[in-house]
DNA sequence: GTCTATAGAATGATAGAC
DNA sequence: GTCTATCATTCTATAGAC
């Protein structure tokens, strides 16, 4: 009952390596080989085997290069996030805060597009983890959703939005942002900056017309 | 390296049972513990006796009522979906179209809040099943999704939204409403009826004011 | 239907040669 | 650094008593 009877479908993958300049040829290789494994039949279900023989290697051959399969599966899903979070961090080209929060939701969505495989991994492999690691990775997923939290703060404060409620709308836009690693595909009609401008006009979307709903209430 | 390790946070879930009627009462303690289990831990990181010690059974009952772990987490998945199809598919209170998709969209929110440990193997542990489930499964969730269809088409047909990308939308909306179950807390300040009409107000805006972005192009 | 005991298979990780 | 061989463990599922 190993990966071969997977009944989920086979994923594309294109995209460029994730991986810290510190590794070696072969430690990207079982890298990279990792990410397909976990993103599609999840970290307990791949086998240190499965990601040798991917790889071109030997079981053993893992174990010389990262201490144990969950090694692997952390430096996956820290490099994800610390990737991410560059990508959020990159200062915007103008000072408006609609435009602001566009450019930044294109950049994140445009992300987890070209990225959907190894986005996968880093949000839904999480408990593959040890408490340590998993903290690491929480941590630095707070400092992404922070500039989320101040872009739209800015522009309620600057009268550029609605009266929304911060955290409701936080949420909700990285939903809608995250969700699509889950269906995505690189040979899909839209490219990640298609889908990037897109959601970003959703985005706002949210926090002009329909965002400026009463908060808490019955909702009427 | 079992679950007692476990890096994520434990869930609360109050949510009544989704079982069918046929079940025995030692069955639906399965059921309800296997649920919890493959929220927290994932399908294969959970072990059989997770699941029977939870239930307060030896590890050999399980056999009894299921003819294997994978049927456990069939019967989970199976309910889920068939739950939120009947949810969907009430016929909603109004004729308008945009009243039509807020109802439809507040009742799958809701549920996906109520139900979100649930929701979370649902949509998350699919890779578990074998290729049989996972087909008659994928059939269940695509019969959902064209209730989402064709409330999108009906608004765009009577002129009460803007002219949206049918397939981009429901996209959208979906995976707004369904990654919910990733954070929301029963025991949080919002009820999931709160949530639901939030973010029924949050999708009537995507298919209106931001909506109506014209479809592809390069975005500008 | 529930239990104890265990068969049988698979897996993560290691030993040691080259 | 890579390999072959294997250990020690763990786990699903079954056998058979009550």
């Amino acid at each position: 009952m190993g990966a071969q009877h997977s009944a989920v479908p086979e994923l594309v993958d294109e995209s460029p390596d994730l991986w810290d300049e510190g590794f070696g040829d072969a430690a990207r290789r079982l890298l990279t080989a990792g990410v397909r494994c976990f993103a599609t039949n999840g970290f307990h279900a791949t086998k240190t085997r499965d990601i040798t023989s991917a790889a071109g290697l030997s079981s053993a051959a893992l174990y010389v290069h990262f201490a144990s399969k969950e090694h692997v599966l952390f430096e996956i899903v820290r490099a994800a996030h610390k990737s991410v979070l560059a990508v959020v961090s990159e200062p915007p080209a103008t000072g408006d805060p609609a435009a602001h929060l566009k450019s930044l939701v294109a950049r994140f969505v445009a992300w987890h597009a070209r990225y959907h495989v190894a986005g996968r991994v880093g949000q839904y492999e999480l408990s593959g983890l040890t408490p340590d690691h998993y903290a690491t990775i929480i941590a630095l997923r707070q400092q992404t959703t922070a500039v989320f939290h101040e872009a739209i703060r800015r522009g309620t404060r600057e009268r550029a939005f609605g009266p929304v409620d911060d955290h409701r709308v936080v949420r909700a836009i990285l939903s809608l942002c995250v969700d699509l690693v889950r269906w995505y595909r690189l040979d899909g009609p839209d490219s990640p900056e298609e889908v990037g401008h897109f959601y970003a006009e959703l985005a706002l979307g949210m926090v002009t017309a329909a965002g400026t709903v009463t908060p808490s209430g019955d909702g009427v």
